[in-house]
DNA sequence: ATATGTGAAGGGATTCACAGCT
DNA sequence: AGCTGTGAATCCCTTCACATAT
């Protein structure tokens, strides 16, 4: 077992993308698979796959290559996917709306257990078998239904603030589809976490499409200056 | 000016977010930043800032920082977005319709020019003043207006044929929003691009709502093992 | 024979220190 | 004095070669 240290951030988005091949392949009744095979399918190198997978064990036999359910189950399990994740959105609008609505998202056990929104048009309505609820009732809601992470769905200017509601009711995973950056600290203290912060090991992924759009933009005028893959995003 | 090689694919997505700062500040009427301004409110250094800046040119006055407005016009030059782009969105579904009506996305002359589905359901309907067309009358519709990106929101597998559909209409810019890795090649010619392929210089950006949660999950279960920033990206 | 797992080498991106301009 | 611009150094990720296992 290779040390437990840093891991490329770059590293957790190819093992999504192998998972995400490995599932394909079960469908299609492909039991074994190599680091060859996903290296083509996910468009990286086989050296990649190997050292990606090194990272946090040991899943193949030498020689023969991988099984798929049995390299499918293990990275499900590196992943944090073999258990259920409580979701709230904060943001109904029609980017949040569209986020409750996207099928494959209720594979893996991410269950949608709240949508809030400040928004008195939307609060009350139904969305997805979910009432949307004043975001000031959060806190109140955390106490009686376990959240494990909360999607900002919410425009730019509100971003910072639900967040920081998010983050004050104990969530802390936050997955922040508003095209801003949400700065891991409380405004009115100083620019730096305390230890025992509330931000304190809260982890914030980004989803923007506007930055795609505009990375799309200069590469399609500069496709030599591509260097690497990747972001996907982001 | 600094000799244009490779640059890296994370100054890419900075630049982005320094734009977006550089708009904000305009919006608040201020009219000077510096590297250290844009790097607090970045999440970044100021090293970083001004060595991302340095690639693209010198934008600044020693001893004094940025005039707002230069540098917003600068990064939107140097990110092509001081002109046009003619966009497509094929697959007209929930995602695609919530892309096409995302407000926005109408910023920095991204303009929707034409939709396109395969489903009969679809196909005649008026999605943001655009009337839906069917996918195999892409190629026609390409000779009468020019078309500069193809956004993909179908379902993951249908991405790489309707890729494939972009990329024959001479379309050389895609952002798939399909949680799917696009094969940036023709699938029945070989396995590698052949100089005159039809797939040279055709640049995919991925925006990848699942693959995001699925990077959250992960990092929500051990966020010590967080290294840097920006996915964004993905 | 074939394909994994991994230490070592290589390359690229970030960090740094400071020269240079206002 | 203050802040930018940039070569040099550092660090981290990717690539490689090969030892190892079937």
């Amino acid at each position: 077992m290779t040390r437990v240290t840093a891991i490329p951030t770059a590293t957790i988005s190819r093992l999504v993308t192998y998972l995400r091949i490995l599932e394909g392949l079960e469908t299609q009744e492909v039991g074994r698979t190599s680091s060859s095979d996903l290296a083509e399918r996910a468009g990286v190198t086989a050296f990649q796959v190997r050292k990606d997978l090194a990272y946090f064990g040991r899943f193949g036999t030498r020689g023969m290559g991988y099984l798929v359910p049995v390299l499918k189950r293990e990275l499900m399990r590196v992943l944090g996917l073999n258990r259920t994740w409580n979701v709230v959105i904060v943001g109904v609008g029609r980017l949040g709306q569209a986020i409750a609505n996207y099928p494959a998202a209720g594979d893996y056990q991410f269950q949608y257990v709240g949508l809030f929104d400040v928004s008195p048009e939307l609060i009350g309505h139904t969305v997805r078998h979910l009432t949307v609820q004043h975001v000031e009732t959060l806190g109140q809601f955390v106490q009686t239904t376990p959240v494990d992470m909360g999607f900002l769905a919410v425009p730019p200017e509100r971003a910072q603030d639900a967040a920081q509601t998010l983050v004050e009711a104990g969530i802390r995973g936050i997955l922040n589809f508003a095209p801003t950056v949400i700065q891991p600290r409380t405004a009115d203290r100083g620019d730096v976490a305390d230890p025992g912060d509330e931000w304190r090991g809260v982890t914030i992924e980004n989803v923007d499409f506007l930055a795609g759009m505009k990375r799309l933009a200069f590469y399609t005028l500069n496709p030599h200056l591509k260097s690497a893959d990747l972001e996907e995003q982001e």
